[in-house]
DNA sequence: CACCCAAACTTGATTGATTCAAGAAATTGG
DNA sequence: CCAATTTCTTGAATCAATCAAGTTTGGGTG
């Protein structure tokens, strides 16, 4: 996790203001990987008292133009966030709970950028969600198989 | 798309029981690829008059489950349906209408379903979102780029 | 160092897709 | 044809996210 001198010259290199909340949520995705908006929010104010919620929303929204964090939303979720960025990894979603791993992809490190056919469209991006169950979904469950035979 | 009686078959068989607003809803997705709820809703209405938009969303849910449609839900935009499945075909989004394309991976027919490391998952599924820019949008945007250099 | 202004935050309300709930209608197996 | 269960209708509720207006603050300027 960043310091917050850190966090403060990540913000400024960003063209961004240092201000409090930034540097809390800043914080709090990289000390919290996958957390949801709301989870922030609670990390946020365990920090620094009351921070209005949308102050939060516009600072996610401000990180994730200027690419300090990444917003991750697997269909049927709520938006997530995290910090590493740039190194193109790709995330694994348990189907039953909602979990979210890393996941390194086995391809390389631009797995699939290119589509056989784009349509004309000018890709910048790849992104690429395993969806399955984690380990303790799969021991958990007895019975409510996924597709039956 | 499918003749009634081709949609009728295709919900007996997923032991779906056979209504008028699930020929319609069915019938609909082949029509109009990737359409999102409402136009799913605006084109059941003109075929049969009026349905709720309960009975659509609950139509569209039962088809899902059933995998005779396929969900897709890019992040920050609606849900949308499609027919083509279980050919593992992935889509292109644009990031500044939000059209879609569908585009078959040039890996193969499963591409990177295997993760470098699964964390223990049990995955069943990859699915692969292309961002970038759609020809229409190449063309008419003046500046404005993504990320300058 | 005080000032200024745009950017950022607070407060409070609103949106809008989706879901929940209870009763009516329709499908299908017997 | 009838009963039982599923499905549809009606109407309300949820809740993440956004919008709007006013206040505060960061950080460059004179």
């Amino acid at each position: 996790m960043p310091t917050i001198l850190n966090s403060e010259h990540m913000l400024r290199t960003a063209g961004l203001r240092v201000t409090r909340p930034r540097i809390a949520v800043l914080t709090a995705v990289y000390d919290n990987p996958h957390a949801d908006t709301d989870s922030i929010i609670g990390v946020v104010r365990d920090e620094l008292g009351a921070v209005s919620h949308q102050a939060v929303y516009d600072v996610l929204r401000a990180l994730t133009a200027a690419g300090l964090v990444r917003r991750i939303q697997p269909s049927g979720h709520l938006a997530r966030y995290e910090s590493r960025v740039g190194d193109n990894h790709h995330h694994v979603v348990c189907r039953s709970c909602g979990s979210i791993a890393d996941a390194d992809c086995a391809v390389g490190t631009t797995p699939c950028l290119t589509a056989s056919d784009d349509h004309g469209f000018a890709i910048d991006e790849a992104e690429v969600i395993y969806w399955g169950q984690c380990p303790d979904c799969l021991t958990t469950q007895t019975s409510s198989p996924t597709r039956s035979p």
